[in-house]
DNA sequence: TAAGAAGGTCACAAGGTCAG
DNA sequence: CTGACCTTGTGACCTTCTTA
């Protein structure tokens, strides 16, 4: 058979050779005897080049008119062919993602544009703002519970249903970001998908936290918060858990 | 190839080198080894001059057993080839009106001969006509909604629907020949469907009048109708529209 | 009812034929 | 040997039939 995709006298096959089949079997025609031997290799290529074995083949790969079989197929024989069909596709996509962790250049690059492309704080993304902020600097105050370079407005909200909810719209593009990325890094994908969130769970902040990175500016000292303003590091040392996230980060 | 529209053996080809490039592989002939460094050119003209030279373009231009596409094309190709045919042609339209627009000569022609083909009020159509009503002038008396030099015969008719009926036989055949004017305007026919429609319903009406101007008569101040009777200007006084149209036409 | 295959149709091209 | 004409096989699409 060549291409198409629908099961014709018991078999998958092609317009062409059903055609064949049929006619070979309602005419009850006699081709004449391959002169080759009859050995003939059936290829799409060169399927009608000798019909003796093209019908040979037929029969060989088991067409026959009592293995039609009418009608709509069952659903579980049906779901069947989709696992195969996704087995199948699931295992190409497997070799190709080994191949391309053997090459580790292509691993680095395809990691790099992954971040370049999910990070919304690469350091030529920041650097507009923070020159500005270096050169018309202007600082803020804030709480160490709020004090974070996502937060454009580090002045106390009122109620802490706001606050959350406010924090939670602040992070929610950055963790999208870091997922993106996660999702582009070869071999992620065909992870399961509960390895992929376990995964994502445990290395998200870190993630982020390496990302922000660009925010905090070593030669000043300071923090540069999305709205441009500037947070200093001294600022938060009342807080024991801030003052270790800001030395962290500094040194 | 020479000339000839059938796909053979996977190349546009004609039934000779068709034959002749059968007649090649079904008996391997292998042909004297040209005398001419094997470089000859082959044209229609003299295209069995050599036939090593000829397998072997026919070889170059890709012809081969295993490029043989059997059976009907389908339909999707067909469309493709359809669709790619028109651009050709609707390109190479474009660009021949181009041409034309942009010699006034030309333009200038083609306006007139559409004119004279499309229009038959020219004033050497209408002149037999004028000198005999001027000879033998016949007066006609009409009222004012029926007063076109279209109708043929100026008397009331009985009934509004006879009315309407009459009137739009007597101007189908004048609309037509300023569509067909309008059609044989250089470019007009490349332009959208719609367009040409809107350009029509705007502009035909007065293109009539103007086509109409060679039946009013402004040395005798009558107006000539099919039917060769005339009308005096004056007659139409009592109606504002009719005059109006009346004294545009003459002055 | 509708999915899905057998069977029919016929445009198209391979291969055969034979006068030039 | 060439190539116009003819015969025959192929397969893309369509219709008809069968079964879940
Ligand atoms: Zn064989
Ligand atoms: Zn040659």
């Amino acid at each position: 058979g060549t291409r198409g995709s629908s099961r014709d006298y018991g078999v998958h096959s092609c317009e062409g050779c059903k055609g064949f089949f049929r006619r070979s079997i309602q005419q009850k025609i006699q081709y004449r005897p391959c002169t080759k031997n009859q050995q003939c290799s059936i290829l799409r290529i060169n399927r009608n080049r000798c019909q003796y074995c093209k019908l040979k083949k037929c029969i060989a790969v088991g067409m026959s008119r009592d293995a039609v079989r009418f009608g709509r197929v069952p659903k579980r024989e049906k779901a069947k062919i989709l696992a195969a069909m996704q087995s199948v596709n699931a295992r190409s996509q497997e070799k190709a993602v080994l191949a391309e962790l053997d090459d580790d250049t292509r691993v680095t690059a395809a990691i790099i544009r992954a971040h370049m492309d999910t990070c919304g704080f690469t350091r030529d993304k920041v650097a507009p703002m923070l020159q500005q902020a270096r050169t018309n600097p202007s600082y803020t105050q804030c709480p160490p519970t709020l004090a974070c370079p996502l937060n454009p407005r580090p002045v106390p909200l009122h109620g802490q249903q706001e606050l959350v909810q406010d924090f939670s719209e602040r992070f929610s593009p950055a963790i999208r970001g870091v997922v993106e990325f996660a999702k582009r890094l070869p071999g992620f994908q065909q992870l399961p998908q509960e390895d992929q969130v376990t995964l994502l769970k445990a290395g998200v902040f870190e993630v982020l936290l390496v990302r922000l990175a660009a925010m905090f500016d070593a030669r000043t000292n300071t923090m540069l918060c999305l709205n441009g303003q500037l947070l200093r590091r001294e600022a938060l040392h009342t807080s024991v858990n801030a003052r270790f996230l800001m030395d962290s980060m500094f040194d």
